[in-house]
DNA sequence: AATTCGATCAACCGCTCACCG
DNA sequence: TCGGTGAGCGGTTGATCGAAT
């Protein structure tokens, strides 16, 4: 258990704190080329000055592919709430039955006003919540108003006609969340919660039972942010990334110089206004709900690709890599800093280290579809 | 226009769990 | 079986932003 904890970003002077455009990008980066295999050593392999926990929690929480973002929509406002009474403060399960939410996401949304709108006392706190304010959520307002009926305990009613969520396991009063035991959690009939139409993500294959087990699921050891497989998220969460990781990687990853605060991000998110060029069909509407994510042409995902992995400097072809890879991921014992560039300089430098790889995007297993990219980063408000 | 207050969210902290030797 | 290590989870906090005054 915890003994022999190796001390974290506080006591060897790492950063902390928001993090900056070139970290994060440094992040996708080191991921796509690699996967993130070993999270305590990725920061070093990355050359960020943070620790493994960080850099998992920023990629989970707000980097991954295939996160949605955006608002809450009703359908998912009212699924957590129900998901709630039935596991309790079990984030990262609940986040599970909603891809391409995070557990801080729902966790947060729970607290801020779920939570007050299930609670007697909080109800009228959730009427006035429609004085609503902030850029997001708009979606809540919607969900807001008289819907807000006291929610004591989700009782699995199907009344719900936005959602067919069918919780078919003790709706009971006793199931407490909080003081659910493991046990009880683990008899809880997930199974038979079907599926949750509005979670869709345009994965047939994405089924309650599934997501419990595997949860969170990483994204392999490996993600591409160029994949071009039509398989979503989940599918790729449910099913392992091949036992065979990206072929190795040698060179440094060369990305463009652009400007990261700004450009990079419109260059990613497709937006053809500030973009230097045109790069996709992408709604910029999307984001409000990404629910759709996901949704566009194929050939547009292609080309979108295709671009995006030029102006990263993410294309190149399989020879480019050669760094060996292990069942743990790339095998880094003494392979060099993967962007050695960086090190000296590692903003000035970033944009110099090496041709990256876009040969992820030929693996089988690491299908992330583009507009989820687009869409997750879309939001970083850059 | 400036200040205050409340809401939101990203990130951190500390703990537990799971795995491995 | 036990101890060490890394990953994951849930609670909490601090920064930021917008609305209200």
């Amino acid at each position: 258990m915890g003994k022999g904890r190796a001390p974290c970003c506080a006591k060897v002077g790492l950063n902390k704190g928001s993090w900056t455009p070139e970290e994060d990008m440094r992040l996708i980066a080191y991921i796509q080329k690699y996967g993130h295999a070993n999270w305590r050593a990725l920061p070093k392999q990355a050359g960020l000055l943070r620790c493994g926990k960080s850099c998992r929690l920023r990629w989970i929480n707000y980097l991954r592919p295939d996160l949605k973002r955006g608002n809450f929509t009703a359908e998912e406002e009212e699924a957590i709430i129900k998901l709630h009474g039935l596991l309790g403060n079990k984030w990262s399960k609940i986040a599970s039955c909603l891809p391409g939410r995070t557990d801080n996401e729902i966790k947060n949304v729970w607290n801020t006003h779920l939570k007050k709108r299930v609670s007697p006392a909080g109800e009228e706190r959730g009427a006035a919540g429609s004085k609503k304010k902030k850029k997001k959520k708009t979606t809540k307002a919607a969900a807001g108003g008289g819907a807000e009926a006291p929610l004591p305990l989700p009782s699995p009613s199907p009344s719900s006609s936005t959602t067919t969520t069918n919780f078919s396991s003790g709706d009971s009063g006793e199931q407490q969340s909080n003081n659910m035991s493991k046990e009880a959690d683990d008899e809880l009939d997930l199974e038979n919660f079907e599926m949750m139409p509005m979670l869709d993500v345009d994965d047939p294959s994405f089924g309650f039972g599934t997501l419990v087990d595997t949860a969170p699921a990483p994204y392999g050891s490996a993600v591409s942010v160029s994949a071009s497989a039509a398989t979503s998220p989940c599918a790729s969460s449910t099913s392992p990334p091949p036992a065979s990781a990206p072929p190795g990687v040698d060179d440094l990853l060369v990305l463009p110089e652009i400007d990261m605060g700004h450009e990079l991000w419109s260059i990613i998110d497709g937006d053809a206004a500030e973009a230097p060029a045109p790069r996709c069909q992408r709604n910029p509407a999307e984001p409000t709900n990404g629910a759709d994510a996901g949704s566009h042409g194929a050939e547009g995902k292609e080309w979108w690709l295709e671009d995006l992995e030029r102006e990263l400097g993410l294309w190149g072809t399989v020879e480019d890599y050669q760094y060996p890879m292990g069942p743990q991921g790339l095998l880094v014992a003494d392979h060099p800093d993967p962007l050695p560039a960086m090190v000296d300089d590692p903003v000035s430098c970033y944009f110099q280290a090496g041709p990256a790889s876009a040969v992820l995007q030929e693996l089988p297993g690491y299908p992330v579809p583009a507009t989820a990219v687009t869409g997750s980063i879309n939001q970083m408000g850059l």
